[in-house]
DNA sequence: GTTAATAATACTGTATCCATAATTATGAAT
DNA sequence: ATTCATAATTATGGATACAGTATTATTAAC
């Protein structure tokens, strides 16, 4: 267990965040399914640790929302209906909006040229139709943003509303031309923080992602 | 420890769970002063309960931002210093406003009604000058407009950053006159709901709660 | 054959124990 | 006297053991 030293670096982070970091991981990608129930034990053997740090995990993803705990019947993975997607978008489109208007004040030339960097691979991602690389470039793209709001409670309000909607999201881009429509709002958005319009910036990474839970209901009534 | 049955009611929330409650009255009280250690074992000891349960406790703390948990080094109660402020503060009212719009599309007449009651409790707190009741109005106002609101994550949300800034909260309340000006703030929501104007109820809602960001400043440079 | 009750099994929740790492104090050397 | 090193103490992190409750299966009775 102690291949820290071995690995030759210092585990500086607790055995329980590693361990949400990989559920995290495996609800994601669906290897937890949505509404599965997670058995504490089985899951603590296959990782190797005790059921400990698997329980502490379980209470910050639980508090998270990726989880429930319920008492004496254990835990299971969230299930979000229509209903939660459509609360919980605008609320989300809200925050991203924020951090928008917020780095559109902020950035310096220095944090517009990553900005700019991890734009082009939007691009060239979408002209190539690799999904899954715009995908994470997207997801690159936002996490940077928020680096750059440099607002320690907006990103982690953010941070908590994205990985909620993160169980279903990736299915958004399935949506014919969902891509190219997501790459041109990005341009949207980049346009106007290049131009200093923060409330120009704000409104167009709000409108962004309500696109991106439109087009997750298009998927779902052509399902 | 099995005064559940003792006391009649079946124990359907976890000890953990119970646990975090007493420790957050504790936080918001200052009786654990913010960047105090706390001491996991003196603390079990006090609440008569193993360290496991508070162990777990703390870890839910902690990704509600009340407490870090330094690695190796324990947990100590979080400083919210004038950055932390000036940064959640505008997320909170981003947030509450479009807690204000959503209620001023949905309310029904008895939700009015539920509103209207706090409101004058309000009133009646403010005429008295008893800030401690006015402050748990206040608090049970804006509750009330998350149950009406009904969006699940956006009431996670606030919660979440409520929590954090209730560290500081109720001091703004010392400052001279804030009482009443608040109580004129909540005047002006409660119209614009009435009104059946979302954005107008939402920007009343943001304006109150920047507001009282600026008391609290206030309050620290008169120090 | 179906339903209800009881018993057994299994998982959650809590406590205790052990090991490791960090901090502090003491002693020695410069 | 001050600083550095080493040792001891203390608290955190993790594992294991135990208890209680819920669920399921089996058996018995109607």
């Amino acid at each position: 267990m102690s291949n820290a030293a071995a690995s030759g670096t210092i585990s500086r982070t607790a055995l329980y965040e590693e361990v949400a970091e990989r559920l995290r991981v495996n609800i994601f990608a669906h290897e937890l399914a949505p509404g599965s129930w997670i058995d504490e034990q089985t899951l603590a053997d296959k990782f190797g640790i005790s059921r400990t740090p698997m329980r502490e995990a379980l209470k910050v993803l639980a508090s998270e929302g990726l989880v429930i705990l319920k008492p004496r019947r254990g835990c299971y993975v969230t299930e979000l209906s229509d209903t939660d997607l459509d609360q919980i978008f605008p609320v989300i489109a809200l925050l991203e909006g924020r951090a928008a208007f917020e780095v559109t004040q902020k950035a310096t030339t220095a944090d517009l040229a990553v900005l700019d960097r991890i734009h082009a691979d939007l691009e060239r991602h979408a002209k190539s139709n690799d999904a899954n690389r715009f995908f994470e470039a997207n997801d690159a793209f936002h996490n940077a943003l928020q680096d750059i709001a440099n607002n320690r409670w907006l990103k982690q309000l953010i941070g908590d509303a994205r990985k909620v909607i993160k169980l279903t999201r990736r299915q958004s881009l399935e949506v014919e031309g969902r891509v190219e429509q997501s790459l041109a709002e990005h341009r949207q958005v980049m346009a106007a923080i290049k131009k200093r319009e923060p409330n120009e910036a704000a409104r167009a990474m709000h409108d962004h992602l309500l696109s991106g839970r439109a087009a997750l209901a298009e998927l779902k009534s052509n399902k």
